[in-house]
DNA sequence: GATTGTGAAAGCGTTCACAGCC
DNA sequence: GGCTGTGAACGCTTTCACAATC
């Protein structure tokens, strides 16, 4: 069933595929040549009945009795994401964040090149980080044109969020990044994805919290006692 | 039923609780009194069900025919994610990533002040970064302890990650947020919580690539031949 | 003997739809 | 009349377990 057509691929599986990409690649990286479900499965911290059926959606690409072949399966996983071309993007808010991701060579490493940076605030306009020069709100649709972007990464201030994805869609961008903790309304043709720091901190302190409530007495003090198990 | 014991969150909820909350202080800051779970639902980018399902898993806090006291369900939503006091965190790793997440003001804003960022890198130390000097990672211990801190997170390249997840688990801490591209191997009581910029970005790129293939012509031929770029 | 690929079962999360309450 | 709280239905995801295959 299921061989390589339009086939849609359960998200859950679509948000591991990068995962397993990940240590396909180190694999190679170490001159592996196969590679096990089960031995896939330790290295991304799920079971291996999981990596089988994340896979079976690929394609029979296993081996039985064998295993997966470390490089024809890194062909396939990465034409799957879309992974076979690099896609350059552009950052709006040139703030603390944005400069990060600018500066940080882990996006272009990975097959996604900042194409260009731009930021409200004159006085930021013209500064180089990371080898790209900001640029005017102004200049992103030509940006966009001139690279094919389609992925833009929202780095502002949450009160400029908005603006900054009515921008970019605008500017002809067809998926989005967002790191504004705001709830972003686009064309439902629009693809969006949050990165909300704080939440992924508030879920942890729900944790940690509970943690204290079990063994602790009271709500208020988190009294972090050394248990180290390690 | 479920009053407010140890009943335990479903996961999806304890993800969503977080983004309500943000909303709830925006309309408390517009004064609102009241909250459908209609009008919160549609302000969260979420259904209506999903809300007051969510919602009844703290406790039944609303009123049939009026709905949710604003200021009320704050408070019992900052009760249950432990948000009644500040959570302190520290942070590995003072490079790109490291240095925008202590001088973003949203950590601490929204009550995670950061008490104190380590690097393991000499020139970085002693370096001030919006507000906070960089200290050694040896440093780490009496951080932790003088601050009570539970959380740390990890900002340092994928080949230090693991290490900097053990110094954080020897000072004390019981949550760890990762920043790095890796699979961190911690003890069963330690909280983890990934968040893989690069991740989002194959994802993003996989709807993009599908959209391509969907109005573009028809897809390649199943060829295993070739491959394009790198 | 080893390991995949996959039906079937179990577990979660979402949505529906409506009784119950203000 | 309006809106919550929730059982029931549905759909998606995970896990099990084993026949198929190398």
């Amino acid at each position: 069933m299921a061989t390589t057509r339009g086939r849609r691929i359960p998200d859950a599986t679509v948000a591991r595929l990068p995962v397993y990409l990940r240590i396909l690649l180190e694999l190679a990286d170490h001159d592996a040549q196969n590679v096990s479900s089960e031995e896939l499965a330790d290295l991304a911290g799920v079971n291996a009945a999981k990596v089988r059926k994340d896979l079976s959606h690929l394609g029979t690409y296993g081996t039985r009795g064998v295993g997966y072949e470390v490089p024809y399966l890194i062909y396939q996983v990465r034409r799957e994401l879309g992974l076979t071309h690099d896609w350059p993007v552009v950052i709006v808010g040139a703030g603390n964040l944005g400069q990060a991701l600018a500066g940080y060579g882990g996006f272009g490493a990975r097959g996604f090149p900042v194409a260009g940076i731009v930021d409200i605030d004159e006085s930021k306009v013209g500064t180089t980080i990371g080898g790209i020069t900001v640029g005017r709100l102004t200049e992103l649709g030509a940006m966009v044109r001139r690279h094919h972007v389609a992925i833009g990464v929202v780095a502002t201030p949450a009160a400029a969020a908005q603006e900054a994805a009515n921008l970019l869609v605008a500017a002809g961008v067809t998926s989005i990044l967002n790191f504004a903790p705001v709830v972003l309304s686009v064309p439902p043709a629009i693809q969006v994805r949050k990165v909300d720091l704080a939440v992924e901190l508030q879920i942890l302190s729900y944790h940690e919290q509970r943690r204290a409530n079990l063994t602790g007495a009271d709500t208020t003090p988190a009294r972090p006692r050394h248990g180290a198990s390690a």
